[in-house]
DNA sequence: TCTTAAATGATAGTATTACTATTATATTTA
DNA sequence: TAAATATAATAGTAATACTATCATTTAAGA
């Protein structure tokens, strides 16, 4: 459903109530990416987010399993809403690799601009993805979420950057790999930068990590 | 202290009694990389390590903070040994490529054989590294334990092979982010290979992870 | 508009987790 | 042999991660 009046859906395998429906689930959204970014996910519990959005932890858990379930939520949010900047951000593009340059600069570049779409406040989402979206499949239970759906959203930005790639190159081996290592390295070099510097090479006025990422892919491809 | 009989030294702010001085202490080692391998981190408590162990969730936490000060310390103690077996690697070897395309084998080859050093099951740790080391940093604490010392050993494996990319292409603007995205992309494809194929390129008979991380880093430095 | 169903709030309760504290008993060291 | 140190055994606490119940509000259908 991409309409002008932008509407961002992810599959029922991911709540057990649609936040989307209703005002309390939207306060649970908004409230969660909130206290995630403050706490940080190992602080944040459903006690706490309903305190903040002043409705009952019992409420809580009508709409969500558990805080992983709703993690598994914001993060598929997230990469919907990123299929969704990808699709704009390539129509009308027939080059290959200019096609390419624009798709990896979505996945690259850091979120700055607040499009606050509905309730959701996607530039301290991308924090949130940035920091804790490992958690959301590093789990006991990542296969039987696997199976049900929880990670198609973020697969599908995978297949659709994967098929430019081979636009580009119908002979690389590896595209899937290519795009997530692209995707994930540059999350963790943000977050390197952030807490673990020596591990990543910043530079002053200079966007280091969209310019590695993107001189990556172009120089693995020729 | 790199002996014939060798001995892996990790910091002493990893840990309240250094582990390896007791009895008690490699116990504590031993049954953890057991259990975090069987029930996963989360999953994993001072008290069932106890039981395990036969001895009382009190005495473990007189050797570490919790169970994520025990992950930190595992993590650290598996960088120090990669350390030991990258500068055993690279020993009399002086061409600057070759020196490179061992170190890139010992970061991203997985690691099979036991080579069982004192009471640490390699094999076990590295799996464990691969599936959980990322939640020894995503953590509200980071910034103080890196200030601590606790990542010294990572960050020193990264250090080295930086320098050895600096040998080979001295004008390289990137080091330590081309080698922090090689060594966190071979162990994150790893982990989607076993639970989120679709992330990844996995071919029979055929170790493509390596492979794509070994073309990709001599094309970038091209 | 009245009736019923559905969602929410208020409250309570449980098992487990993540610790801290205390004391007795081994074990090591001086 | 005495003194210091480490471990075992046990208990206890606050917080977490839920589940359950029931009254009340809100929404939807006839």
């Amino acid at each position: 459903m991409k309409s002008p009046k932008v509407h961002i859906d992810v599959s029922k395998e991911l709540f057990l109530r649609n936040p989307d429906s209703s005002e309390l689930g939207k306060r649970i959204i908004t409230g969660s990416i909130d206290l995630i970014n403050e706490l940080g996910f190992e602080l944040f519990t459903f006690k706490k987010l309903g305190e903040r959005i002043g409705s009952p932890e019992s409420s809580i858990y009508r709409y969500f399993e558990n805080k992983n379930g709703l993690l598994i939520y914001l993060v598929a949010w997230y990469w919907s809403w990123v299929d969704y900047k990808l699709a704009f951000a390539i129509t009308n593009i027939t080059a290959p690799k200019e096609k390419l340059k624009r798709a990896i600069d979505v996945l690259v570049q850091p979120v700055l601009v607040d499009y606050s779409i509905l309730h959701v406040n996607e530039t301290m989402l991308s924090e949130i993805i940035i920091k804790e979206s490992v958690k959301a499949y590093h789990t006991k239970e990542v296969d039987d979420q696997n199976k049900k759906g929880c990670f198609s959203q973020y697969k599908y930005v995978v297949k659709r950057v994967s098929d430019i790639i081979l636009e580009v190159n119908p002979t690389f081996e590896y595209p899937h790999m290519l795009v997530s290592t692209i995707i994930e390295g540059a999350h963790q070099q943000r977050y390197f930068a952030d807490h673990l510097p020596a591990l990543t090479n910043v530079k002053q006025n200079h966007d280091a990590i969209g310019d590695f990422y993107t001189e990556m892919i172009f120089k693995v491809l020729a």
